[in-house]
DNA sequence: AAGCCGGGGAC
DNA sequence: GTCCCAGGCTT
C-alpha cells in the first residue's frame, strides 16, 4: 500500500453501524433504478464502458449512446478494430471525448495484453488508460463482484454527510474521506457490492447535491450532518466552478461538433466559429491535433481515421 | 494540490 | 447566470 492510503492507527476513522449499513442496503432493494448495465446480461467490458461515459457525465444522458455503443462493439475486439472517427462519431455530444479515445485506447490494451478479456484485479484494471482509483474499483466491484472501495461524487458526498457531519465534500479526495470510505466498506465480500452500489444510488436519489430528501432518507436518523440541523458548508471551502461560456473548452466542442458533421472540413470554415478570434479556434485546433483529436492535411481538418 | 478537459439540464 | 454530473491526467 502506498503511503498516502494509509490511515493513522491513532486516530481511526468513523463509520456507520451495521443497522445503518443494512437499512441502506433493504432501501436499495426497493428504490433501486433499472439500469442497462446492472442487468445480469451485462458484461464486464459494458459494465466498463458504462462506467467510462458515466464519468462526470448524468445517467440519462448516457443511456442511450451506451446501448449503440454496446450493440455496435459489443466486444473489446470490436472496439479495438473500429475506426477512431467512427468511435469519436459515436460518442456524440457526451463530452469530454478524449474518454472515447482512451476507451478504444483501453480496448486495444485488452485485447493485445489480456486476451481479450477485461482484467478482474484492480492493479490490472487501474493499469488500463482512462481508468482511474474510481474507475477500477467500480468495475472490480460491479462487474466482478470484488470487494473495493468505491468513492464516487455521490458516495463521498453520503459518507461526508452521514459521518463526518459537513454538507459536502472537499474539492480533492482527501485522506480522511478515504480513510471513511475504508472503514465504513462491510468484510463481507458480497454485502460490500451491495454497498457500495446502494450507498451510490442514494448519493444519484435521496442525498443529492441541491435538495437532499432527508424526509425519505434510510440514514436520517444516523446522518450526523441531519442530526446536526444541516448546517451549510462553511465559505472556507469555495466552490470553484469551472466557468465553460467562452473558453477554449467550449471551442474545442465547437470544433469537434463541426468535424463530427463531415468526412472533411476546410479550417476557413473552422475559422468562422469564431470571426472575431481566429487566433482562438487555431489555438484550440491545435491542441485537438495535438490531443490525437483531430487529424489535418493541408488546408483540411478531419477526426483521425 | 491545482488546472484543464464538454455539454446539458435543473434551479 | 450558477451549479452539478458514477473522474482522469498533467504539471
Amino acid at each position: 500500500m502506498r503511503y498516502r492510503h494509509q490511515v493513522s492507527l491513532s486516530s481511526p476513522a468513523p463509520s456507520l453501524t451495521s443497522a445503518a449499513v443494512l437499512r441502506v442496503c433493504d432501501w436499495f432493494a426497493v428504490h433501486a433504478r433499472e439500469l442497462p448495465w446492472r442487468e445480469d446480461t451485462a458484461t464486464p467490458w459494458g459494465i466498463l464502458v458504462s462506467e467510462i461515459m458515466l464519468q462526470q457525465t448524468p445517467v440519462v444522458r448516457v443511456l442511450p449512446r451506451w446501448q449503440d455503443w454496446m450493440r455496435r462493439w459489443p466486444r473489446p475486439a470490436d472496439l479495438a478494430a473500429a475506426p477512431t472517427a467512427e468511435v469519436l462519431r459515436a460518442w456524440d455530444r457526451l463530452g469530454y471525448p478524449r474518454r472515447a479515445l482512451r476507451l478504444q485506447e483501453c480496448a486495444r490494451v485488452i485485447r493485445d495484453e489480456h486476451g481479450g478479456e477485461v482484467p478482474a484485479t484492480l492493479e490490472e484494471l487501474r493499469a488500463l488508460p482512462g481508468i482511474g482509483e474510481y474507475t477500477a474499483a467500480a468495475v472490480t466491484a460491479f462487474a466482478f463482484g470484488g470487494r473495493a472501495a468505491v468513492a464516487d461524487t455521490n458516495i463521498r458526498r453520503v459518507l461526508v454527510r452521514a459521518v463526518l457531519g459537513q454538507e459536502r465534500p472537499a474539492p480533492s479526495y482527501t485522506a480522511r474521506e478515504r480513510a471513511v470510505v475504508a472503514a465504513t466498506l462491510p468484510e463481507d465480500t458480497s454485502r460490500s457490492v451491495l454497498w457500495n452500489q446502494a450507498v451510490m444510488e442514494l448519493g444519484a436519489l435521496v442525498c443529492t447535491a441541491r435538495s437532499p430528501q432527508c424526509g425519505s432518507c434510510p440514514l436520517a436518523s444516523a446522518c450526523a450532518w441531519n442530526r446536526a440541523g444541516r448546517p451549510a458548508a462553511s465559505a472556507e471551502t469555495p466552490r470553484r466552478v469551472q466557468r465553460f461560456e467562452g473558453t477554449d473548452r467550449q471551442m474545442r466542442g465547437r470544433i469537434m461538433a463541426r468535424l463530427r458533421s463531415a468526412p472533411q472540413v476546410p479550417i476557413t470554415m473552422l475559422l468562422e466559429l469564431d470571426p472575431a478570434d481566429p487566433a482562438r479556434v487555431r489555438r484550440c485546433l491545435g491542441t485537438l491535433l495535438a490531443d490525437g483529436l483531430a487529424e489535418r492535411d493541408g488546408d483540411l481538418v478531419s477526426l483521425p481515421s
